[in-house]
This record gives C-alpha cells, sequence and structure tokens, in this order.
DNA sequence: GTGGTGTAG
DNA sequence: GGTTCTACACCAC
C-alpha cells in the first residue's frame, strides 16, 4: 500500500503521478485495452456499411440531449476490505495482506499483487505466491458493512443522492452542487483556467466553451473533494469517475486505480463503449445474459450495437433488448437512486457438506443468532423470514440455491429486535420446518449452504410493554401495530434515523449485541423456574399466574405467550432490575477485555424439554465456553473511530437442545378471534374483568383494533362467498386476519 | 406474498 | 460454474 504525501494533489495530472507505477495487472490490462481500441474508432466505411449508423444510434442521440447534462461520480474504494483490515490494524500496512473467505480470497491490497496474489485465488495458491502473505479471515463483515455505511454517509453530505453498490462503490449525482457552483461563478462567466481534477478519458481537451464540458470539470473537482474527504476522515483511498450517467461513470473509474479518477467527456462516449471487447464488460449484462449473447453469435460491444434490435427482442424480451442495447451504446438513463437502509438482513455459511438434521439446526441457530443482534442494532423487525440452501448430490454435484420463506408469527415479529432468548426457539423451530419443505430428511442429504435471511423489514411502533405484564400479551394480539416499511424509493429520513442507531461509538455503552446476547442467555435460563412443559399447554401452580388473569383465559393462549405471562409474573419488575445488573456485570467483564459464553448447564436444557415428550434433547457433549475476543479497533483518525468488532468470531451454538414438540402450535389462536361478530365488544375469550383493569388507553385502542378486524373478518367472508378462488390462489390464500395467526401458520407450514 | 432468476461487488 | 457473503430488482404464479 503506498504511502501518501497529501491526497488531493496527488489525484492532480499536474502534480506527479507517483501511484500509476502501482496499478495492478488487471487493471493496467484494461487500460491497454482502451488505448488499442481508442487507436481504432469506428471508420467511416464501417458506418457505410451499414454497421452503425445514427439510426440504430437513435438512443445516444435522444439520451444525450436529454441527459447530458447530468453529473455523476462513481466512487470505487480501493481493495476494500484490505484497506479496511489495515486500518484496524496499521501495522499490517506495507505488508502483503489478503482477505479470505473459506479457502478463497476474496481481496488483496496492492502489495500482495506485486507478488502475483489475486482476488478469487485459492488460499493455498496465495501461499505458494507469496509465502509472506498476511491472511485475514473476512467472513464476518460487520466491520466492513459499517464502514461502509461511513463512507455512503460522508458522500451524502455533499449530495442527498448517493446509491450504493455493494460495500465499496457509490453513484453519487452530483448535478445540483454543479449548478449551484455555476451560479456562483455567475456573471463573471467560466474562468478560461478551468481544468479537470484528474485524468480525462483519451486526453481529450477541455472546451470551456462547452456546458457540459464545464458541469464536467466541475464535477471532477467535486470528486476529488469527496476522495479527499474520505481518505482525511475515513482513512481509505479510492479511484472515481465522471460522466454523464452512471454506466459511464463506472467504466471509467476503472480505468485508473487505485486512488485516481478519470473524467469522460461526451465525445468520447463511442470510443469508451468502443474499448470493451465483449458484452459482458458492460455493467448490467451479467453472465448469463453474456451467454444467451453468445448464442446469438453476439460476442463483441460491435456486434451487440449492431445486432437487430427486433430479434434481439425476441430472444431477450422487449425489456431486456432494449435496455442492454441502449447500455452497449453508453447510454443509461437509470437515475441516482438511494436506497435507504436495507431491505433485508441475511447471514449465510458455506461447507462442504452437512448431511444431519442435528448439524443443520445447529448451524441455522448460530445464522440466526447472528441475524437477531444485528436486527436488535439495526431496531427493526421482520415480517418476513426466509431459508436458503443449496445442496448437492452425487448425481448433480451443484444445485442453483432454493429457498422457502413464510411470514413471521406477529408475536414474534414484535420481539424480534428486542434480543430476547423467547425468539430463538420458535424461529429455528420455523426454519427446521421450512427446511423440511425443501429436504426429505427422511433420505440422504448433501446441503453446502444454508442462509437465513429477515426480509420485509418494518418499524415497530409500539414501545415494548413490560415482559410477560397482560398488557404485553393483549398488545401482542393487536394487529396493525407496525408501519410497513416506506416506499423503497427513497426514505432518506428513515436511513438517517437508522443510521444513527447503527452509528454508536462504543465508548461507555455496552455494544447493544451483547445486552441481547445477556437478555438470551438470562432468559433461557430463567425461563426454567417453576414450569414443567407439556406437549401442548404448560402446567403451572395456579399462584404463577400473574394477579388479574383468568385461568380459562390463559389456558387458551399459545404456550409460548403463557411462557411470557409466568416469566413476567414471577419476575416483571425484579426483572428489569436484574437485566440492569447483569448489563453492568457483563459490561464489566468486556472492561477485563475478555467476555466468556457459557453454554447452558445441562440441568437447563432438561427444564427447556419435558422428559416425556418425543423430542428428547440432544445434549451437547461438549461443556465449551465461547470466547470473545474483544479488542479495540480503530482508525488513526480519531474522528472517525470505527466501532469495535464485537465479535471476533461468530457465536458457537449456544446449546443444543430438541424443540418441545409443538410448542408453537399448542395456542389455538383462532378462538381469540371474535367469534359472535355483531354482539362482544371484544373477542370471547378475553376476560371482561382482565380488560377492564387495562388503562383506558389500551382499552381504546384494543376496542378498535377488534373492531377493525371484525370489519375484514366480514368483508373477507363476503368475498368468499362471492368469489371462486383459483387453484393458485387456493394455494396462497388471501389474506385474512387469521391467516396471521400462528395455528394458521403452521397449518400452512405442514 | 412466494419462489426463482439475474445482476451487482 | 463455483468458490464468499451479501443485497436488490423483476417476474410468474
Amino acid at each position: 500500500m503506498m504511502e501518501f504525501n497529501g491526497y488531493g494533489p496527488a489525484a492532480d495530472p499536474r502534480y506527479s503521478l507517483q501511484e500509476e507505477e502501482e496499478e495492478d495487472d488487471d487493471e493496467r490490462e484494461w487500460c491497454c485495452t482502451v488505448d488499442c481500441i481508442n487507436s481504432s474508432p469506428l471508420t467511416p466505411s464501417a458506418a457505410a456499411s451499414g454497421e452503425l449508423t445514427d439510426d440504430n444510434h437513435k438512443y445516444a442521440i435522444q439520451a444525450t440531449d436529454i441527459l447530458g447534462y447530468r453529473v455523476i461520480v462513481h466512487i470505487d474504494l480501493d481493495c476494500f476490505y484490505a484497506q479496511v483490515e489495515m486500518i484496524r490494524n496499521p501495522e499490517l500496512k506495507g505488508k502483503p495482506l489478503a482477505v479470505h473467505q473459506k479457502h478463497l480470497v476474496v481481496t488483496c491490497n496492492y502489495e500482495a499483487r506485486k507478488h502475483g496474489v489475486n482476488k478469487i485465488m485459492s488460499v493455498s495458491e496465495a501461499k505458494d505466491k507469496c509465502p509472506q502473505v498476511v491472511l485475514i479471515c473476512g467472513e464476518d463483515l460487520t466491520p466492513y458493512r459499517e464502514v461502509s455505511y461511513k463512507i455512503t454517509d460522508l458522500l451524502e453530505e455533499f449530495s442527498p443522492l448517493v446509491e450504493r453498490l455493494g460495500f465499496d462503490e457509490n453513484f453519487v449525482d452530483v448535478t445540483k452542487l454543479v449548478e449551484k457552483r455555476l451560479q456562483q461563478i455567475g456573471s463573471s462567466g467560466v474562468p478560461a483556467e478551468l481544468f479537470v481534477s484528474g485524468h480525462v478519458y483519451d486526453y481529450q481537451a477541455l472546451n470551456t466553451a462547452d456546458a457540459k464540458h464545464v458541469r464536467l470539470a466541475l464535477g471532477s473537482q467535486i470528486a476529488v473533494e469527496m476522495r479527499t474527504a474520505i481518505y482525511n476522515r475515513v482513512g481509505l483511498t479510492g479511484s472515481a469517475g465522471i460522466a454523464s450517467n452512471k454506466l459511464l461513470a463506472k467504466l471509467v473509474s476503472g480505468t485508473l486505480k487505485p486512488n485516481q479518477q478519470t473524467t469522460l467527456l461526451p465525445e468520447s462516449t463511442r470510443d469508451c463503449m468502443g474499448s470493451l471487447v465483449h458484452p459482458r464488460q458492460v455493467p448490467g449484462i451479467g453472465p448469463k445474459t453474456a451467454k444467451r449473447l453468445e448464442f446469438l453469435g453476439i460476442c463483441t460491444i460491435r456486434g451487440l450495437q449492431t445486432f437487430p434490435l427486433d430479434l434481439l427482442e425476441k430472444d431477450l424480451g422487449v425489456c431486456v433488448a432494449q435496455r442492454i442495447h441502449r447500455l452497449s451504446f453508453g447510454e443509461d438513463d437509470s437515475s441516482v437512486t438511494p436506497r435507504g437502509p436495507p431491505q433485508s438482513l441475511s447471514d449465510e455459511d458455506s461447507f462442504r457438506k452437512c448431511s444431519s438434521v442435528v448439524e443443520i439446526k445447529k448451524k441455522i441457530e448460530q445464522l440466526l443468532i447472528s441475524l437477531l443482534i444485528r436486527l436488535q442494532k439495526d431496531g427493526r423487525t421482520s415480517r418476513t423470514i426466509r431459508l436458503t440452501i443449496r445442496r448437492s448430490s452425487a448425481a448433480n454435484k451443484w444445485f442453483n440455491r432454493e429457498s422457502r420463506q413464510c411470514p413471521v408469527p406477529n408475536q414474534l415479529m414484535q420481539k424480534l429486535n428486542t434480543g430476547t432468548c423467547d425468539t430463538v426457539t420458535p424461529l429455528v423451530d420455523i426454519l427446521m420446518k421450512l427446511f423440511q419443505k425443501m429436504v426429505d430428511t427422511k433420505f440422504q442429504f448433501y446441503v453446502t449452504l444454508l442462509n437465513v435471511c429477515f426480509a420485509n423489514l418494518v418499524q415497530p411502533t409500539l414501545p415494548s410493554p413490560v415482559r410477560g405484564s397482560i398488557g404485553f400479551y393483549l398488545t401482542q394480539k393487536s394487529p396493525g401495530k407496525v408501519d410497513v416499511s416506506p416506499n423503497r424509493k427513497v426514505n432518506r429520513q428513515l436511513l438517517r434515523q437508522w443510521k444513527g442507531s447503527d452509528d454508536t461509538d462504543l465508548g461507555e455503552d455496552i455494544p447493544r449485541p451483547l445486552q441481547g446476547m445477556g437478555n438470551y442467555l438470562e432468559s433461557a435460563s430463567g425461563m426454567s423456574d417453576g414450569v414443567a412443559y407439556a406437549n401442548s399447554s404448560l402446567t403451572f401452580p395456579n399462584s404463577n399466574l400473574p394477579p388479574g388473569i383468568d385461568l380459562d383465559v390463559f389456558k387458551e393462549l399459545p404456550t409460548n405467550i403463557q411462557q411470557e405471562i409466568i416469566a413476567g409474573a414471577s419476575t416483571s419488575q425484579d426483572q428489569l432490575k436484574c437485566n440492569i445488573n447483569k448489563e453492568q456485570s457483563i459490561k464489566k467483564a468486556l472492561c477485563k477485555g475478555n467476555f466468556m459464553f457459557r453454554s447452558l448447564t445441562e440441568e437447563e436444557r432438561k427444564l427447556l424439554v419435558p422428559p416425556d415428550t418425543d423430542c428428547n434433547p440432544t445434549i451437547s457433549s461438549s461443556d465449551n465456553c465461547h470466547h470473545l475476543d474483544f479488542h479495540n479497533s480503530t482508525l488513526d483518525n480519531p474522528e472517525t473511530q470505527l466501532e469495535q468488532r464485537v465479535f471476533n468470531d461468530k457465536p458457537a451454538h449456544m446449546h443444543d437442545y430438541q424443540l418441545p414438540c409443538g410448542t408453537l402450535q399448542s395456542g389455538n389462536v383462532d378462538s381469540e378471534r371474535p367469534t359472535d361478530q355483531n354482539s362482544a365488544p371484544f373477542p370471547s375469550n378475553v376476560d371482561p374483568d382482565v380488560f377492564s383493569e387495562l388503562p383506558a388507553e389500551l382499552r381504546n385502542e384494543l376496542l378498535t383494533d377488534w373492531k377493525q378486524q371484525r370489519t375484514v373478518s366480514k368483508v373477507n367472508v363476503a368475498k368468499r362467498t362471492s368469489k371462486v378462488r383459483s387453484s393458485t390462489r387456493a394455494r396462497h390464500p388471501k389474506k385474512t386476519p387469521k391467516s396471521n395467526s400462528i395455528l394458521k401458520y403452521f397449518n400452512r407450514l405442514y
């Protein structure tokens, strides 16, 4: 990795460009290709022969007219993971460094590249090429994700229009900022000495009389400012491309790397596209599409440009055909769209093979816990859970991924981001059922990848009532208590809130993931007191019930809610205090730089599973303690300290017990719905005395909810009787209030 | 809403 | 083609 002595000037061609010598082979080759093709642009004879005429170039003309004034900057951070690792551990600077996931190098610094190490090279090969290479496992993406969002944040200070592309790339639409600067120049006119910062593609001369040139030149100066800010405040270097659309900006940002920038003036567009050899090199044309193009005999960009559009449309569909046809001319009218917070959170792990249900369950649990921590930190909750697998068999070595998903039951949804333990067991149960929908575990199977995903993320609106309180139970019943995530188009406010919650410096606070895990451990053991589980309902001493709860009402509740209430009855207040104490003790432990996760004791496991069920616990033979390395990692610049990497290793499975059979199925939630649609103000199985003891505000809220449910139910009944469903719809019934009930959900699973 | 495919880094 | 670990768009159903 090079040393920097001031960032901005280094990117300016008026100063020496020492770093150009440090391009890696790939990038050098790319540049050579550019030069090569640039030397032979379309000849007049080629145009005359009908290969490429203005007629089939019509999109270029239209697009240029309409969109030519946009100024888009594409920022591409140099070997991102490696740079982050060097920031985390400055001692690594100057050493050859490779970040690997499993047995593959996913990125490496330029020092390692000098020794022949490359991306997607096996670890063993990298070691052969460069025995002194420092290998860092990059499977935990947390630190990269965090730095990545810091960069996006920083870029948003320049323009609100920032679109992330993976962790290490961003598009920024700086058109408005450029216009603002033009206005500032005002009547004094464009200064004659206006220059382009960095390189100009194809060494094209800047024409300060051309409005587009002026704007792009200003864009290049903004790009330098952005890169300087990224370096000064986060410590990372990156390359930039400046052009009139996203496609071109991305293409030119790759021409000169690392730590350089290139501006494409409109007149060079054709050359720039012509410099690409294969359609696959066009961002937006992936391997599958490229293969189909090859099947059509299209193996070059020129070939794609001149291929009859109608034939292309027949093969690829109108939409795709037109899009890639336009891309081949360098035309891309897609806008820079901030995506807001991620729409889903997922975690996955791959392995050579996994062929036992116990192992699968263990791995699912690991992934789930890591995800729950992230979800807790995120602050949202999830409405959909998805399991994706990839399997192999003797006959067919590789299968594509396949997935199954289902809604997260309402009650669970409300608790997902609270970091408590009681979500883990039912979620693992659900995930195992999803797994069994894909794999018949009665037969031999080989799974090589598991992915758990929380999708459909929404903001919970109600503060969580004290767990175990009746308020907790009742509010879980109310539908419509979550705000659907706003339109994915843009919600910067949401993004800011989301980032705000994420942007914590550890400082004095306990990292929230650990609080959550602490809760997980505590609740898991706390559940056991005085509770014996049966297959379909709980047995309990009556005295354990909180005052005001009717035994009959209680019996009607789903088991997990019963557990909540029992746990809360004895501990609702004490537990709060207890949690605070525990957080403090965790904090103390963390201050010592070490924290130990303990597995559940055997006794605790026994208490979680009824001895008389078929699902006997599989007790983990190892009484292992999982040490969590907890070390500081800060950036050079104190302003932009990285959040500490809480988990150096993914937490190992916490316990290894089988789920009590029917834990979730037991509660007949349907019975909680109003039975008499017209008379009772609330569901028949809600005790009036209990109800009357609730705060007026809550009572009103519940009444409104129940009223709404009844209305919806009526509408659905009417719909059902008047309309015969198609077979597909029967498989995916329309959503009714009941469809969210746990029972309904399990009916679908089985 | 579900499940598959394609694209991206 | 996948090897890693994501994330999103789109489409048929």
